[in-house]
DNA sequence: ACTGTTCGTATAACACTGTTACAGAGGCCC
DNA sequence: GGGCCTCTGTAACAGTGTTATACGAACAGT
């Protein structure tokens, strides 16, 4: 009789689930759309894939190299946008428009790419397709690395500000009553304007073509 | 003979430490000085004041609260300095700056306020002490509060690029190696302005001053 | 067919984390 | 004295990232 059967069961320690690397960093990225940032836990991603916590860290190695990959993946993702636009000017600040909305559409990972300070490789394809743009427009070797950079700081510094969480902390601490109780003298238009939520991507937009204009010369005519 | 002697002691349920709450924060401003933003622990808070963990729950509510004074304690800290130059357009970029460089020399501080979405909260006093010259220079209402804000975003972005940590994500994400390795057409002079590290003072230097220049009129003269 | 090595996985634990339930001293007011 | 409020300690809960260990399955060599 079969006194340890040693049956093909499904589950165990030898058992093959035929899981790689990939898989694991694609569940990854599917649990941090679908939950948010914070259910990307390392037992709650293993149990997404029916599998014990240590198989994860045997494929990634750990949460920093786990969530640095799912930022990648992400940032390939959002690489493929067509730029639009005629004149230099107008297809570099699309470029950088692109990225923001696609970083905003997918606010979980974004959130993500910022708690850990992956900000910069979410937005590593914005830098490269920027400069594309620049060099075709007759931008090149530091001054085109510069421009590149300058338009990454104001999406960059834009997404944080459109996705931060006023919830998150205290009620004192809100925008607008901060802006409301503040004793310096402002004028009442400029106070009201200040406590009022901003429109962000008209002000990125307005900004990002502000810092190209100031990079890329006007197109000859 | 003293059977429960409740001997004067300086340990136990009753004592009284004196503390209070502006203590406490005083306190985990200087640990997240001292030690960096993951020492800020409530345990290891505790164990700085000589005091139980609920103890400083019971005098700031919870962690969120806490981090949420300290980064204001530290924004007005910062907000002290004083504003130099002649024109409008110096003196706004001046205001701006010195935050800027605030922020860069308390990086511990400034992390904590990333890495638990407070940026604004500890930009705050720029914002205010920005609408002040903006006003100064003629701007008022939305006018203004739309280039405090685009101002704001600049220097945010050039905080995070500047207190981004390379050495947290694994190797081959390094922003010079992924630059080396990009299969796309980029100019060998370009490539190589891209691998080195940039200089960001200088970087934020001009994005704020071609902000500030896109905003504020230039002086009458 | 037998071995031995490597791969992939599970169980169980460690050292933490934020947070809270509870109890109990000390001071205050009546 | 009694009662209340303030503050504090002990102990725990549920959760985190991570690792030591063992163990089965697949493959390689003879």
């Amino acid at each position: 009789m079969g006194t340890t059967a040693t049956k093909p069961t499904d589950a165990g320690p030898g058992r093959r689930t035929g899981l790689e690397r990939a898989d694991v960093v694609a569940a990854a990225l599917d649990l941090v759309v679908r939950e948010g940032p914070d259910a990307l836990t390392m037992r709650r991603l293993a149990t997404e894939l029916d599998v014990g916590a240590p198989t994860i860290y045997w494929h990634v190695g750990s949460r920093d190299e786990l969530v640095a990959a799912v930022v990648r993946a992400q940032a390939e993702r959002l690489a493929g946008r067509p730029v639009a636009g005629t004149t230099p000017r107008e297809r570099v600040a699309s470029a950088a428009l692109h990225i923001y909305a696609g970083a905003i559409e997918n606010r979980p990972i974004t959130s993500l790419a910022h708690q850990t300070g992956t900000t910069s490789l979410l937005l590593h394809p914005l830098e490269a397709a920027l400069v594309a743009e620049l060099e075709a427009a007759g931008l090149a070797g530091p001054a085109c690395a510069d421009a590149a950079r300058a338009i990454l700081v104001v999406v960059t510094g834009a997404l944080v500000l459109a996705l931060r969480d006023p919830s998150r902390f205290p009620e004192a601490y809100r925008p607008d009553v901060l802006w409301a109780g503040a004793e310096a003298p402002i004028a009442p238009a400029t106070r009201a304007a200040l406590c009022a939520e901003p429109d962000i991507d008209a002000l990125t937009a307005a900004t990002v073509r502000a810092v190209v204009a100031h990079h890329v010369p006007e197109e000859a005519q």
